[in-house]
DNA sequence: GACGTTACAATATGATCGTATTGCTACCTG
DNA sequence: CAGGTAGCAATACGATCATATTGTAACGTC
């Protein structure tokens, strides 16, 4: 029996490479700025090695959504929450601090995600990570707030589906006056307590 | 016969003419898709035609969103409140549901300032749109919930200028659900009619 | 009615674009 | 160790790009 030998480079290491300098272009200068010379210089390779790897311009810029999207979905799989078995307000608290672009990595993620927005609306395949995902995260949202209910934290009142909408809007608006300077991520964050303080008693 | 061409020309009326097919290239399919070529077209004229009335592509860049900042302005200046005497609620709904995009023309609006988001992290021209804009709009929702608490609407622990970016940030964040699809304009107000349920009593 | 200027259209130019092609080398398989 | 193939680099190619240049017709002014 032939042994499997791993293979002479790694693929998806070379890959990932290429899509890390395509992102970094795309989150200073935009999807404008995406050419594959500009993308071969940025990521210190020539063009022929990026043409070995992706099929076209094309192929390379939708694997980069998908790159990154794995990116979040690892990083949301491996961070741990705040304490071991978190309050639902600190989880609540937790997951939309999450959202605000205070590192370099989210403030990447948020502009590369704002770059691609207008192609989502054609493109089944990139609405589908939006139309997917921001329902996953407003149940999460909802699901807290529901347990938060039953132990009298919250207003029975509220309700659940509506405030995880507001939850999610109050976060989900924080990135633009963060990245462009206006807010700090300590405000966005104060204004995020406020209103915690106003659902939760 | 000979063709008539008049000599004195409306500049302006030239101008908008190229910007506002740029608009509805940059929201369809991004900034990327904006050529001389491609605006030329979509305009139905000439690239020289282009280059008489814009000194370079991107002072036709820039001199659309200063086209696009000044549509808006008309129309918060020409649109009427709801009734000739609005109450504070009324009047601060009404500026929420002015930033769903639920037009085309505030669908293009919206797109276009997603697409110019990355330009503005660089310029300051840019930026300013949105550094002036923004706290404008805020004081504005500020001293309406101001006046609601003077009636007695809105409860008095309430902070203005922390509802003003609640209320602010809750209409904003519904623009990505509703332009991508996910929720409708009618959806998005419900949302915003819920949160106005709760912090008027 | 000559003259200058405005308002373009048409075309030229050189850079840059995505992609195709070619060639070479190192390694794996037989 | 022969042959094939993966993994590139280099370059060629035609299209498209922003911009410069040139040409021309229609007016305003005199």
């Amino acid at each position: 029996m032939t042994i499997r030998v791993p293979r002479q480079v790694d693929h998806k290491a070379r890959r990932d490479h290429i899509t890390e300098a395509l992102l970094d272009i795309v989150a200073q200068r935009g999807l404008e700025a995406i050419s594959l010379r500009t993308v071969a210089e940025q990521a210190g390779v020539s063009i022929g090695r990026i043409q070995h790897y992706f099929a076209s311009k094309d192929d390379l810029l939708a694997y980069a959504i998908e790159y990154q999207d794995w990116l979040i979905q690892q990083r949301w799989n491996q961070q741990s929450w705040p304490e071991g078995d978190p309050t639902p307000r600190q989880a609540l608290r937790w997951l939309m601090l999450q959202m605000i672009p205070d590192s370099s990595q989210r403030r990447r993620e948020w502009l590369v995600g704002v770059a691609y927005l207008i192609r989502m609306i054609d493109s089944p395949k990139l609405r589908a990570l939006y139309i997917e995902g921001l329902p996953r995260l407003l149940d999460l949202l909802a699901g807290l707030i529901r347990t938060a209910q039953e132990t009298g934290d919250i207003a029975p009142e509220r309700d659940p589906a509506r405030e995880a909408e507001l939850l999610f809007g109050i976060a989900d608006s924080q990135g633009p006056p963060v990245v462009l300077g206006l807010r700090t991520p300590q405000q966005a964050t104060e204004t995020i307590d406020y209103y915690l303080d106003h659902l939760f008693r």
